[in-house]
DNA sequence: CATTCTTACGTACTGCGTAAGAATG
DNA sequence: CATTCTTACGCAGTACGTAAGAATG
């Protein structure tokens, strides 16, 4: 009985098929039909129903597969401890939303690389609605997003702030600045999908304020460029589009009452802890900071 | 990390030596050093300590061989909970005294077969106090022996009793025959160097008897043979003997007090507990019987 | 100088991937 | 009929054993 054999037991159960498993594991269906074959003969048991076409455990299986996964944890929790972060080797799928992408992603990216130079790291850009789906179908291993979601599968911890303001052309509120909430119903309002346009969405709902027009898009970039060219009103982390409002490209309206911060959570299935992800968390409190986007020199 | 590695980073350690090792896994030095050698550049830390000739753990090796301790052991109770017997593979060395071999080895051995056809059973027959020295050096898994040692590294547990009576040649004592312990004083005692020897021995102090002439001997068949040639007087399973004393090759005698039973135990290291071992420890409790020996038909 | 671990090298074998086959809904 | 797992077969890379080398006390 090996790992790899348990490693293959283990992801067929967890994303529900031989070829799920191959694809997280690197390998073929084929390999995967035959770890599995190999434990079951070793053990001399069936672990798997085979008589339809969905994967399913039998009685003995289930009990193995609950081992496996003590063992399978117990073995990354012993390299974590024991081996040298400098050698230690594994690879770590990062999902964050396109605001963190552009502005701290790569100093995270920087200081991991620092810590576990072998940690292989891939970053998944995608809506924070997405990265949540893909935590629970183990497509990637730590998501960094706006405190949105509750779920009690994930471990929540929070990284950050950001601070947004709204932000429009600055022609385009020329002849009455708007200085409540209530002041911009006369503009369409861009908002993002899935992230703070959701926190926003609630904070609105219960400030009694209903937007009359919005355009929601997935893209920050696509919002900033909207806005921009006159396109409406929007929000944007303050910090973050200094350079533009100093130079004019962007103004910044005040108005009460204020948006609410936003908080920036890693999120990470609550079985799959790890020392590794831990402290990448770690590493994240200390560099999540959205100001620097677009600076040069 | 396999567990191979561990199992012989395990083995090296317990054992003291490469060496050792390699004998314990069936396989050679050489093999060992490199699955250690892997071990250490997959964790990127030094396991031993190379500077000296014996094998010392470092401080991440100490860490590692507790774990590797663990995940071993956990390995083996899930291969034993979820295998099935007809299958399960493994060798165990059962050290069991010559009077056992000689009586209800062979039982014990046919029940084991039966359970579990896969495994492997070597028997080393030796004195108890030499099965003792086995069981720490890990030359055996169990040991079915006189209850005459109380180490605390052994789990002990009783599997049956033998009652002993005195023998000897028919004619030996036809003048006077002895009724009391002292009134064996005339004559040479015939005594196990390891087993009831030990525990006899303590009796008689206890009872004030000193045997002044005595021959020692680490074989039962060697003291039936001189008893039975008039060489003295010895102890043996009454139940055992029957077919002897039956047909007047050996005398029964009546002795007050009677020899205290013998308790026979099994035993095995604590830490190396597992469901096979307690398996067989159940099916020796059933079959443990010092009756039959040399019966025909 | 004997013992113990490491290294070097050729071999054997395990485990893998490709591609075709069987079974299920 | 499409999807999913199994089987067959040839290949490659891993892990092994032999034997020689280094180091220690």
């Amino acid at each position: 009985m090996t790992f790899k054999q348990l490693e293959a037991l283990y992801w067929v159960v967890t994303l529900g098929g031989f070829q799920h498993a191959a694809r997280k594991l690197h390998t073929t269906q084929s390999a995967i039909s035959k770890r599995v074959q190999e434990l079951e003969s070793f053990l001399g048991i069936a672990v798997f129903d085979r008589n339809h076409r969905s994967v399913s455990l039998t009685e003995k299986g289930e009990e193995l597969f609950i081992q496996a996964k003590k063992l399978l944890a117990m073995r990354l929790q012993v390299i974590e401890q024991v081996s040298s972060p400098e050698i230690f080797n594994r690879e770590i799928v990062i999902g964050v939303t396109e605001l963190t992408a552009l502005t701290w992603l790569p100093r995270l990216i920087g200081l991991i690389q620092q810590h576990y130079p072998r940690v292989n790291i891939e970053s998944d850009v995608d809506m924070s609605i997405n990265l949540q789906e893909k935590l629970l179908a183990d497509e990637i291993d730590l998501a960094i997003v706006p405190d949105a979601f509750h779920d009690p599968r994930f471990s929540r911890q929070p990284v950050g702030k950001v601070k947004n303001v709204w932000m429009c052309k600055p022609d385009l509120c020329a002849e009455a600045q708007p200085r409540r909430l209530y002041d911009l119903h006369k503009y369409r309002l861009l908002m993002d999908k899935s992230g703070p346009g959701i926190i926003y969405g609630r904070w609105f709902e219960e400030a009694g304020f209903t937007p009359p027009r919005k355009l929601i898009s997935n893209s920050i970039v696509a919002l900033l460029s909207l806005t921009v060219s006159g396109g409406g009103i929007s929000y944007f982390p303050e910090s973050c589009l200094e350079p533009l409002t100093r130079i004019g490209i962007l103004q910044q309206l005040d108005i009460a009452p204020a948006l609410p911060d936003i908080t920036y959570v890693a999120m990470h299935k609550v079985q799959r802890h790890s020392e590794l992800i831990s402290s990448i968390i770690m590493l994240a409190q200390n560099c999540c900071d959205f100001k620097t986007i677009l600076q040069r020199g």
